[in-house]
Order: structure tokens, then C-alpha cells, then sequence
RNA sequence: GGUCGCGUAGCUCAGUUGGCUAGAGCGUUUCAUUGACAUUGAAAAGGUCAGAGGUUCAAGUCCUCUCGCGACCACCA
């Protein structure tokens, strides 16, 4: 053994050893209890960052209970992570000076499949340099065939049960990533607008009204303006008409509750296609809906002579054409709002009309609501269950469908034969044509029964399909497999995807399957650096996991993010914490050392003192005090995990490994043990290689080196059963 | 504006259901070390537990308020 501990030495090889021995493969064994996690899959588009390496705690788990002896099963799986993904890969092509126009969807579609399948294989290993107790033979992709079959069962469910439906509004669309989001991908981004005072003349009288807005470019969509009712200044006017500049439309003031009078004029241009509120109001008031925005960001033809400009020089163009018509009584420069913003270009987002399939989000929220607050699902920490809970209260319609190509394309299709007219340019809330939802597609339409219909060409939400992957992955693997290990035991993940995925898990899963998808939640905090920032390439303070291996080894960078922490707390990651867990590995290495060279050489000393254990009444005193205190820490390090408290349950052992069993009790029984009592190196040896297995869930590989030292190249600590002994 | 979290030793953080002189890691100081480990050992210095009030025999721990920091949510055009 060498002084030192080199981690590079052994855990790649002690990796494929419990690979190769199936250590990880789990099996339907009646007799047993089960215990199974299914991995957040990654996403297949880049390498593991130090938030993954936060699975560390999945680990634990899996690896407590697979010493506890239950059959134990962790499934790993890949995310294709749809528009994440596309986003990703755009950037590689940008990079080469092409862009996602320069490809149709088929070959766009399979380069990136390439990229991702690539990137999937990477990934995967530094799953395992993590150490991560996997059932690879299990491992599933969200864009497997079999997968995808599900997700489109559920989705023709859902359909069937009126809770997908296909409607026109207002939904959040990037016109620079080219597609539309749910709420939940929506940033606000405080920005310093500038609120521009209109005036907007009377038909039949002398005089204008005055509007405020910090999007004047839109007036060109106006129908309406409100005022409160309750408002006096305004109260004879309603009913009143007013001209819309450029374009000359007449329209009427209408008196809506929305309106605040105390905010700028206390009158509001309404433009019911490009505004959410204005929305709402339009459709109060049944209001016309002129999109004056395509989806390209440019003005579109209802524009007149702003056609063809993009929004922002169209913005500037008005306002200077309002000025010239002394239209524009004000500006007021110093004006902050909140702007709806692509969560991942970070362009404004703009809020176009468009044909969409959304998930009637309210009964399965209620269903969901059930389960978490009857406990079938339990939240850790617990402070995270209201949290949910007001999700599960607040949440929208979810707006599924996304123009992009990378995903899994949804399974609806268009009936050609029924396609009512267009009103030319002006458009209405009513969906364009009928819609039938397949999960294989069929030989005719299932609407007329003779058109060539259309496949919609929106891809899935990527969270529409993740939604479904604790029952999906396991159906996909059969039904005894999914009888025996569903609901799964916990589902352990970041806080900071708790109502796009933790939600949306709990609704899917109690809609497809009739139970919850797991039993308990466990959720782990964000990883920023060690001045508390978040992570992120643009700030240049990201640490790549890997490194750390490469420079201490997996077990030292493990116990790094879960040592002096608190459950569901962020962890303030820094090497020096690393250093600080490679050394007490080293500690955990030197103590074997010790034990290991005094076993080797006790046996070569020809009169071994055997007796001395009676004689010695020092010695057989502290050997009963340690194997009192073992069983203490063995008792509370039980409890500490079973009640996911593993922070403390790795404190505990550090400390006794440490600064009791290597500082306290071997100095004790050095002596005896150099004077040849092979006695005390004995029960030194039991309580160490004990001591071991409670600490193997953190650390795997350095504890699995010494079990094979002490026991054989061929022996395992992995499967010992901790209950066996004490 | 709402909700939640945090504010404990120079730094990063623990502190279970309130209970004896408030802990750890790193850092600092002193000493030790030729039979496991300098990625070591022994010891020391260092805290009005953000502030104020309250409950209690007893509060870092429970309650109220204030201040500071952070996160998430919210339709103010």
C-alpha cells in the first residue's frame, strides 16, 4: 500500500468491476423490499456539470439500501431535451457559419440526432466516474421508440378526456428562436421602458383622449380603448369613438374593471393580439383581433406602411411619425416594467395569437393536489410541500406544442377537406379545421375518410414527455417490472425544477397510471461558487466535475457536496472543501495502512500473544468501550438515514473514523499492537471494515479498495448486509 | 406587492423535538513527529448566535416586530 491514497489508481477499475459483476442490475425478488429511483435524465447535449454530481444523494440512497439488503434499482435514462438541445446545437452551427434555415427538417433532425447520440455516450461515462450505483441494462432515452409510444398514448388520452385541446391565443413566442413556450419558460427582465402619452382624436368631436403605453408600435392592432368605469374624468366619454392613427380605424372607448385609473392617463389602448390583458378584455367585449406582428417580428401586412419593418424600428419610425403629427403629448424616459423575456436567447418575447394544443392543466392539478396533501407523496424538506402546493393551485394551461424540430413531433393530425375559408387578414379566435389525435398513424383520415390529412409539425414540450418518465421507463420494461417497482420510492431533484417537472410528474403520473409516480420527494439545493454566485460559462466560475475527479478522485469531490450541509440548502462549492475531503479519504486509506502492514508483519513474530487480551485489563477495557460507542454511532447513523438526514449521518462517521477510532483508539491500542497482541489489531480490524460499510454509501470506491485488501481481489463490500452485525 | 430562505468564530457552514462551559472544515499561533498518514498529531486564540421585544425554570433553537442579503412568484398598460 502506498502512503498515499491515489484514487486514479482504482476507481475506473473498481467501476467495471461492479459493472461486470452485475452488481447493478436490478431483479424482481418477491421476498425482498423494494427500493428504486429513477435518475433525472440528463440532458443528452453537453457534459455533467457540478448540479448533476448533486445525484451524489440518489446514490446514497441506493447504496444504504442495497446494504440494507432491498432490492435496489436506480434507472438511468436521457433527456433529448428538445428545444434545449436545438438551442445548443444552433450554437455549434453558428459556429460554423450556418444556421437551422439551411437544412430541412429531416436532415436538421438527424444531425442533431448524431450530436445528441454522442453527447449521450459522454455523459453516460462520467456517470460513472461519479461512481453512480446504475442499472445500465435498463437505461432509456426519451426518443426511444417504446417511450415515445407512451408519451403518445397519454397525450391521446388526455385528448379523449377533453383535457387536451387545441385552441387559438395569445401564447409567449420567441421570434428569434422561432417558437412558443409555456408560462413557466417565460423570464421577467426589469428593463428601463420609456412610457409614451398618445393622443387618440375623437370621431365625432373636437379633442383626443390620451393613452399610455410603452409599446406605441402596437397601436397599429388597436380595437379599443378602456377606461374604468368608475372613472368620472371619463365616464361621458364611453361609447365614444376615436381615430387610430396610421391606420384609421374607428374604434370605441369601453369602460373594463382591469383599467387603473390611477395609472398614467387612467385610459388604455387596447390590442387584443398582442397583449394578454388586452386579450382577455377583447375577448369581454368581443373584440376584433388584428395581428399587426408575425411571427417573424416584423410588421405584417395589417401594418399598412410599416409592413415589413421589425418591431423595434417600427417602435422608433411612430413615434417619431406621432411627433410630426403632434399626436405625442409626452414621453416619460424614466419608466421600469417587467418584460416577458426567451428564458434562453433572453430576446423579449413577444405575445403573438396562434393555434397551440394545451393541457387542461386544473383536474389533473387536483388530483395531484390530493396525493401530496394526504401525504401519498411526501415533500423533504418539508418546507418544499407548500411550495408545490401552490403551483399545483396556480398553474395555467400548459401550451405543449413547440416549432421546433428536435423533439418528439405530436401524433395529431389535420383533416385537409374541412379547412374553412381565411377572413382575409382578420382573424378570429376559431381554430382553422378539424383535428383527430392518433397514436399510429392511420391509413385514412379519420375526419372525412378520403383527404391526404397533415401531421402537425409542433414537437411535444419537452416537460410533456419527461412528465411521464417514471411510469414511462418503466412500462417500457414490462409489466412485472413495472408492478414490482412502481410507484418508485423517491424522486430526487433540484428545487429549481420543482413546477416544471416534480408538478407535472405527479399530475401525468396519477392520470396515466391511477397512483402517484413515487412515494417521497427529496429535493437538493443549486451548487454557486464559493461567493454564493450561480454558475454559469458568461461568469467563467464554473467547475467542471470531471477536473475535480481527475484531481482528487470521485469519493473527495462526493463527500465535498454533502458534508457540512443542509438538505434542500444551496451548497457553496470550492476546491479547497475537496481538499479538505481527499485528505480525510487519505485519513480513511492510512488507517487501513496501519492495520493492513501490523497484520503483516504480527504474522511473521513467532509468539503472538493470544492471552494477553485477559491479562490486560487496560486493553479489554478500551476494547469494550469501543465496541460500546460503535454501536451508538451505528444506531444514529440508522437513524439519521432513514430519515434522509445524510449530511449528518456523513458528520457522524467522519467524526468517529477520525477523531475517535484514528486518533483516540488506535493511539490506545498501538502499543499492544507493536508488543505483537494480534488480539486488538483484530477488533481494530472488525470495527474499521465496519465502520466501512456505513460509510461506503458516500464514499464507494475507497471503502470497496480496503474491503478488497483485507478480504480479497474478488470480494465486494457493495453487497455485504448491514444488518448482519451489531 | 406576495411567498420562502438566509443572517452563528477571519472565511464557508452545522446546530434534530428549546436543556449543562455554542460546534466542524479551512485559515491563524505554539508545540510535536526517525515504527499508518505533513493530505499528520497535540494544544491555543477567536463568537453581545443581525437588532429589539415576548413566552419559559431555561432560547442560537418557539412567537412578534425591525434591519440587511438572496431566491421564486405577480397582468400595472
Amino acid at each position: 500500500m502506498d502512503k498515499n491514497y491515489q484514487p486514479k489508481q482504482f476507481e475506473e477499475n473498481i467501476y467495471q468491476f461492479w459493472e461486470n459483476n452485475n452488481f447493478f442490475e436490478a431483479k424482481i425478488n418477491k421476498n425482498k423490499k423494494t427500493f428504486s429511483i429513477i435518475l433525472p435524465p440528463p440532458n443528452a447535449n453537453a457534459n455533467l456539470h457540478l448540479g448533476h454530481a448533486m445525484y451524489v444523494y440518489e446514490d446514497i440512497m441506493i447504496r444504504y439500501h442495497k446494504l440494507l439488503g432491498d432490492e435496489v434499482l436506480w434507472l438511468p435514462g436521457a433527456d433529448h431535451a428538445g428545444f434545449e438541445t436545438q438551442f445548443v446545437f444552433e450554437k455549434h452551427l453558428s459556429a460554423q457559419g450556418k444556421s437551422r434555415f439551411d437544412y430541412d427538417r429531416d436532415t436538421l433532425f438527424q444531425m442533431i440526432w448524431k450530436f445528441v447520440m454522442k453527447n449521450r455516450d459522454n455523459m453516460e461515462n462520467q456517470l460513472r466516474r461519479l461512481g453512480f450505483f446504475l442499472d445500465w441494462k435498463k437505461k432509456k432515452f426519451t426518443m426511444d421508440e417504446d417511450i415515445v409510444k407512451i408519451v403518445y398514448q397519454t397525450f391521446e388520452k388526455l385528448y379523449k378526456q377533453g383535457l387536451v385541446y387545441r385552441d387559438k391565443k395569445i401564447i409567449n413566442y420567441c421570434t428569434f428562436c422561432g417558437t412558443s413556450f409555456s408560462d413557466l419558460e417565460v423570464v421577467d427582465k426589469e428593463k428601463n421602458s420609456s412610457l409614451y402619452y398618445i393622443k387618440y382624436p375623437f370621431v365625432n368631436k373636437k379633442g383626443y383622449i390620451v393613452v399610455a403605453t410603452t409599446r406605441p408600435e402596437t397601436l397599429l392592432g388597436d380595437t379599443a380603448v378602456a377606461v374604468n368605469p368608475k372613472d368620472k374624468r371619463y365616464k361621458k366619454l364611453i361609447g365614444e369613438k376615436v381615430i387610430i392613427p396610421f391606420v384609421n380605424r374607428q374604434v370605441e372607448i369601453i369602460a373594463d374593471d382591469f383599467v387603473d385609473p390611477k395609472f398614467g392617463t387612467g385610459a388604455v389602448k387596447v390590442t387584443p393580439a398582442h397583449d394578454f390583458n388586452d386579450y382577455e378584455v377583447g375577448k369581454r367585449h368581443n373584440l376584433e383581433i388584428i395581428q399587426v406582428i408575425g411571427f417573424d417580428g416584423k410588421i405584417n401586412e395589417n401594418g399598412e406602411e410599416f409592413k415589413g419593418f421589425y418591431v423595434g424600428e417600427v417602435r422608433k419610425k411612430i413615434v417619431e411619425k406621432l411627433k410630426e403629427k403632434q399626436l405625442l403629448e409626452k414621453i416619460d424616459e424614466n419608466y421600469k416594467n417587467r418584460v416577458g423575456c426567451c428564458y434562453k436567447c433572453g430576446r423579449a418575447l413577444e405575445p403573438l395569437p396562434k393555434e397551440q394544443w394545451f393541457i387542461k392543466v386544473k383536474p389533473l392539478a387536483q388530483k395531484a393536489k390530493k396525493l401530496v396533501i394526504e401525504e401519498k407523496i411526501k415533500i423533504y424538506p418539508k418546507r418544499f410541500k407548500k411550495i408545490l402546493l401552490w403551483w399545483l393551485e396556480n398553474f395555467k394551461d400548459w401550451n405543449i406544442s413547440r416549432q421546433i424540430v428536435w423533439g418528439i413531433r405530436i401524433p395529431a393530425y389535420k383533416c385537409k377537406s374541412k379547412i374553412p375559408l381565411k377572413t382575409a387578414g382578420r382573424q378570429n379566435s376559431k381554430i382553422e379545421g378539424e383535428w383527430f389525435v392518433a397514436v399510429e398513424k392511420p391509413k385514412k383520415c379519420l375526419i372525412c375518410g378520403e383527404c391526404d390529412f397533415e401531421q402537425d409539425n409542433d414537437t411535444f414540450d419537452t416537460w410533456f414527455s419527461s412528465g411521464q418518465w417514471p411510469f414511462a421507463t418503466l412500462q417500457t420494461l414490462g409489466s412485472e417490472i413495472f408492478n414490482y417497482f412502481y410507484p418508485t420510492t423517491v424522486m430526487e431533484t433540484g428545487y429549481d425544477i420543482l413546477p416544471w417537472w416534480v408538478a407535472r410528474m405527479i399530475m401525468l403520473g396519477i392520470f396515466a397510471t391511477k397512483k402517484p409516480p413515487f412515494e417521497n420527494v427529496f429535493l437538493h439545493g443549486l451548487i454557486r461558487d464559493k461567493k454564493g454566485q450561480k454558475m454559469s460559462k458568461s461568469k467563467g466560475n464554473v467547475i467542471n466535475p470531471m477536473d475535480m475527479i481527475e484531481k482528487y478522485g470521485a469519493d473527495a469531490l462526493r463527500l465535498s457536496l454533502v458534508f457540512g450541509t443542509s438538505e434542500g440548502n444551496d451548497v457553496f462549492f470550492s476546491e479547497e472543501k475537496v481538499i479538505g475531503m481527499r485528505n480525510f479519504v487519505n485519513k480513511i486509506w492510512n488507517i487501513g495502512r496501519f492495520i493492513y502492514i501490523n497484520k503483516y508483519q504480527i504474522s511473521k513474530i513467532k509468539n503472538q500473544k493470544l492471552e494477553n487480551i485477559d491479562k490486560n485489563q487496560n486493553l479489554k477495557q478500551e476494547i469494550k468501550r469501543l465496541e460500546k460507542e460503535f454501536e451508538e454511532i451505528k444506531k444514529r447513523y440508522l437513524k439519521l438515514m432513514n430519515g434522509y438526514k445524510f449530511s449528518k449521518a456523513l458528520g457522524l462517521i467522519y467524526e468517529f473514523l477520525w477523531h475517535r477510532f484514528a486518533d483516540y483508539y488506535i493511539e490506545q491500542l498501538k502499543k499492544d499492537v507493536f508488543d505483537g497482541n494480534i488480539e486488538s489489531l483484530k477488533v481494530l480490524e472488525e470495527f474499521y471494515l465496519e465502520t466501512l460499510k456505513l460509510l461506503h454509501p458516500f464514499a464507494p470506491f475507497i471503502t470497496e479498495v480496503i474491503w478488497k485488501k483485507f478480504k480479497g481481489e474478488e470480494k465486494s463490500i457493495v453487497i455485504k448486509n448491514l444488518k448482519n452485525k451489531v
